[in-house]
DNA sequence: GTTATTGCAATACAACTGACCTGTAAAAAT
DNA sequence: ATTTTTACAGGTCAGTTGTATTGCAATAAC
């Protein structure tokens, strides 16, 4: 055989090339000839690391999930020593929304997955996996916050966390549409956030 | 000429059948001959009313849009005899969420919709311009209300009103991923609008 | 050096797509 | 009665799709 070949490494750079085409012309615009282009490979090589569309697919998806996540944590760490729940939340939802070029086109790959999960059944785990965790994430932020008397005491954490996640996808949403512009969507959600924290 | 046909109710019965498969299998997975098949009649027909899929697109989108435009309307004026602010903003909210199935499978059109608009700059156009008038419909609810003491006065209606629709389309995502039930959905609402109207 | 295995290229294939074209029956217009 | 227009049926076409198959070069194992 030539070269041992980093299997995983090769998918990776196969997911990229995917997001690139379907955050231009959608997921369903990307045949396996199309991305085969985009990575520079010949579709040949790109059935031989994936066995089939759909399997390329999942592996996509949960890849840019995990990026996703991992680009959350960093933004968080590199904000302050000690974060304060306010600006955890604000951090997270300024790295969820599609504020740039490139958020944006991540964000577009995640709705046309979206779209996608909702008639497929495999793909819809992956989907949703990643919700409880981010309402998770908020719910201890916000439970944080009303022990330190910035949020009242009367809210519900778990709900709190679940509007502030439906809010921030329907800001993307229409951002993506160009209802509004992303600076428009970032003062919306702070206008949330100042309500929030109104002890 | 065989019996003269009214051309836009033929054109809505093919929008509805288009609609029906949109909302199982996606817009994409809808093709001509899929169409014609779901709505009775042969592709040859269905080309006689449409002289592309773009247009039949197009068509079917305006359609749905007036329809759900026209089933908010018919809500309002059934809800009470003079409509508080609250109860049109709720009743509103109500009639947009993925709350039974047909209203579900309406939603899950316009999510395909909304999509394919993100790429095609045609569609974008008729995508969004129901939001404008949504707003200031929605706007004009809170200024009624914040007139009458019922939403506290350093609220700003446009806002207000945008958050309410952003926070809707939220929900309504999540609700078609089963990431919460409808009756969930409809609960999150009220705690919004519990928190909107304070004074 | 032989063999087995891996990485990949190239081609083939059946299914399907939207658009276009032609033919024809029916009825309105003349 | 003739002409014209409308409403459709059916077929064709070039192009694209995902998948399967075959062939072959490179190298690791023996």
């Amino acid at each position: 055989m030539p070269k041992r070949v980093d299997h995983d490494e090769r998918r990776r750079r196969i997911a990229e090339a995917l997001w690139r085409i379907a955050s231009t012309r959608g997921l369903e615009g990307a045949s396996l000839r199309d991305v085969a282009a985009e990575a520079g490979i010949s579709l040949g090589q790109l059935q031989h690391y994936f066995r089939s569309r759909g399997d390329m697919l999942v592996f996509a998806l949960d890849h840019i999930n995990e990026l996703a996540a991992r680009r959350i944590r960093a933004r968080i760490e590199a904000s302050a020593a000690v974060p304060s729940p306010r600006v955890i939340l604000r951090e997270s939802v300024a790295e969820m929304l599609p504020l740039d070029a490139e958020s944006r086109s991540g964000n577009l790959v995640q709705v046309a997955y979206f779209l996608h999960a909702v008639h497929d059944e495999r793909l819809r785990g992956h989907a949703k996996e990643g919700v409880p965790v981010l309402r998770a994430l908020f719910a201890d932020q916000i439970r944080r916050a009303m022990a330190d008397g910035q949020i009242a005491p009367d809210r519900d954490p778990d709900t709190e966390a679940t509007l502030l996640i439906c809010l921030v996808d329907g800001l993307t949403s229409y951002t993506l549409l160009d209802v509004h512009s992303p600076a428009e969507a970032m003062a919306l959600a702070d206008a949330h956030l100042d309500r929030l924290f109104t002890p």
